[in-house]
DNA sequence: TATGAATGAGCTTTCATTCAT
DNA sequence: TATGAATGAAAGCTCATTCAT
């Protein structure tokens, strides 16, 4: 998904019969190898596959992106930039707090299920210990809005008595991530333990609905319960 | 943890004056092996690598274990025995239902933030699309028991009127392991987007809580929030 | 040193605010060219870096040396034309057999020691069994003019009893640039095994010096010593 | 030359069909390594060549060496064990102080006219800057000896009075290294620009000779020639 | 049981060169 | 004249695995 929507640019041909078209090469490589890593991570991706996956020659890559972690590291950047991008399109702010928060969770809900390839290449970077993000500028002044979204709904929530809860924007982003993103990165060691399917459509359904619920219970209410530790 | 406190047994010598010791061997390897897959994931680990954590030659890898995958299977498996000999020593059924479940939360949050190495062999085996699990006949067996547990809590807190959301076990346990799982899975991508640090100890306790009550509040509780959907 | 003096042509522009100047633009990539092919040699040198070191694309290259071949020859024939053309600077023949000689060593000494350029690419081409300098016509007429200089030094020498040792042209100038010329293209490793500094300026002087010396008592001289082959 | 006088060991086998022999295999690699080098230098000669020319699978090199640079190095020690050795066989301090100088001029003479390769490994090493020479920690051992003869033919010759001319050891031995290498690393230039041919064997003859009477008449005669500098 | 030696297949990358404008 | 884009061939090197003892 994400660029997927551009038209054939120009013209470009197979790999004998060249035509000159750099933009659409870069893009075609990016998109390809994007594919390529969240299917086998950095270290199981190939070089050769991803040209294999394009129209041109694989010595294209090492042409626009200069190595194997050059390519990584832009298509980790892609894939963070589109789903900001798509973030910034939600328009919460004249929604009332409590539809606000819902229509967040069931954005990320669906995003996450639908992008099975953007949350692999993050959970592949995560085995690299993040070393190739924390190479890119770019990504993490991205990621400042998806905080200041939680922020805005808290904060009116709070002001209307929506809310009861006393939370930090950061810790409630952590928890709707959460619940969304581990059902899909992990839903194949899941399913197979405990036998189950968990892109069904129905049990997908009530999926939603139950995170939903949690993270609108937790917010609303204010009750404690008694930890185990000490 | 684990394995490590191995006794030394017997104590022959081979020519080149090492000790014969062939469980030991055997057991010394799948520990290296366990901590490098979870280091690098199973296409980055290193068969040479395995080999010289070992004291033994690399050569004993394929003598006891076969190839590659045979090793990773087996820290695989060895992985999940841990986790779920550790959960049948939790004795929740003399709890409360609202304590056991606590209680059980609790040991998840402590059990994946503590053992990054199980959270990345699974991570890196999803990864794999659970190919190498699909394989291993025992795993499957070993994990029934946590259903079971999460089961007699909700069915004696239903009974006690403690709990009132209708919920099934295993969405239940979906829902406690991803909040407990992603903020170790995930934390090297989240700490460099959001500049924050989830192994700090006052945030690791102030998440534990957040978690703890989150679960309970969403048992405890029957309202819905309406969905953005239809 | 050599065609730096190259005065500024015309000036007319290219598409993309270059300056169009064929011949400077030739001169630019052989002068750099020479000096890629001296540090690095015929299979060391990289067309990308020589391009690299210009002002214009690498595709000139091609464009004007057709191929890296071409350019290697061009940069040869460029470095023994520069040598030659000094040399008929020297104006011998107004000076007695012995000065003359020793004035033919002194520069000899000189331009090895000042030019290790010329020094390193002749190693380089002796390197490739003179393979490429075969090809190159020039390159063999460009060289007559130093042995008539010997030449003449030598028979005046003879003819005023100065020189006393009766000596081929060819083997004297051979002696010469021997002595000048090893201590230049060898002083690497020579520096290494011995643990000195042969561009010392001190050092420099005293052989000089010496070789000067060398060759001179071997000419005034008749003495034979006797070899221990037979 | 060198180690090929080595009779074949216990007994190898072609590219299939293995057999152990972990000493020669080393040996013929580093062997055949030696003359790739030697013929086309470090950045010419190929892997794949070196592997091609030996019994044994190109992969054994990285088993052995490291990898090419490695590889390198070992036969540039090789190269500088095997002369040093040589010449500690010479057995110069019974001979007049006269004849000991012309023996070990003729046997430099001999050495590099019959071992080019040695010579080209050298000039190899030069054209690196002496880069690799200078990782290795034995060769500036392996060399003090040279010098420590050439010092000692010098004192026997002062305090006899057959030597006149004042000479610093390691001047006199750059004079007669030079005279007896630049004729064979330079050859094929030399020859291609004067149209002659310097491995000819009444050439050859006549050289050795000129180089002897050039070293003694030096250092038996102490004029002073007028030098053209200041 | 234990181990060093050996290997084929394949991986990432480099390099001189040509295409198309 | 000038240039960016594209490429095949090959280079050095890695990796899981097997041989032979």
């Amino acid at each position: 998904m994400n660029d997927n929507a551009r038209q054939e640019p120009p013209s470009r041909r197979s790999k004998r019969g060249r035509k000159l078209d750099p933009d659409g090469t870069r893009r075609e490589i990016l998109r390809e190898a994007r594919i390529e890593f969240a299917e086998k991570g950095f270290s199981g991706a190939r070089i050769d596959d991803i040209g294999a996956r394009t129209k041109t020659a694989k010595r294209m890559i090492y042409y626009y992106f200069g190595n194997k972690e050059g390519l990584y590291v832009a298509a980790l950047e892609q894939a963070y930039a589109d789903i900001r991008a798509m973030e910034t399109t939600l328009e919460l702010d004249h929604l009332s707090p409590e539809l606000a928060m819902c229509r967040l969770v069931d954005f990320t809900f669906d995003y996450e299920q639908e992008n099975t390839d953007f949350v692999r290449i993050i959970s592949s970077e995560n085995m690299n210990y993040a070393q190739y993000l924390k190479q890119s500028r770019n990504v993490k002044e991205l990621n400042s809005n998806i905080l200041d979204s939680v922020s805005r709904i808290l904060e009116r929530g709070y002001a209307e008595g929506a809310f009861r809860r006393k939370l930090r924007p950061l810790d409630l982003h952590l928890m709707i991530i959460s619940l969304c993103y581990y059902r899909v990165s992990n839903m194949h060691t899941f399913s197979v333990i405990f036998d189950c399917d968990l892109t069904d459509a129905e049990t997908s359904e009530r999926h939603k609905k139950m995170i939903r619920n949690t993270i609108l219970c937790y917010l609303c209410s204010d009750d404690e319960h008694p930890g185990t530790d000490a």
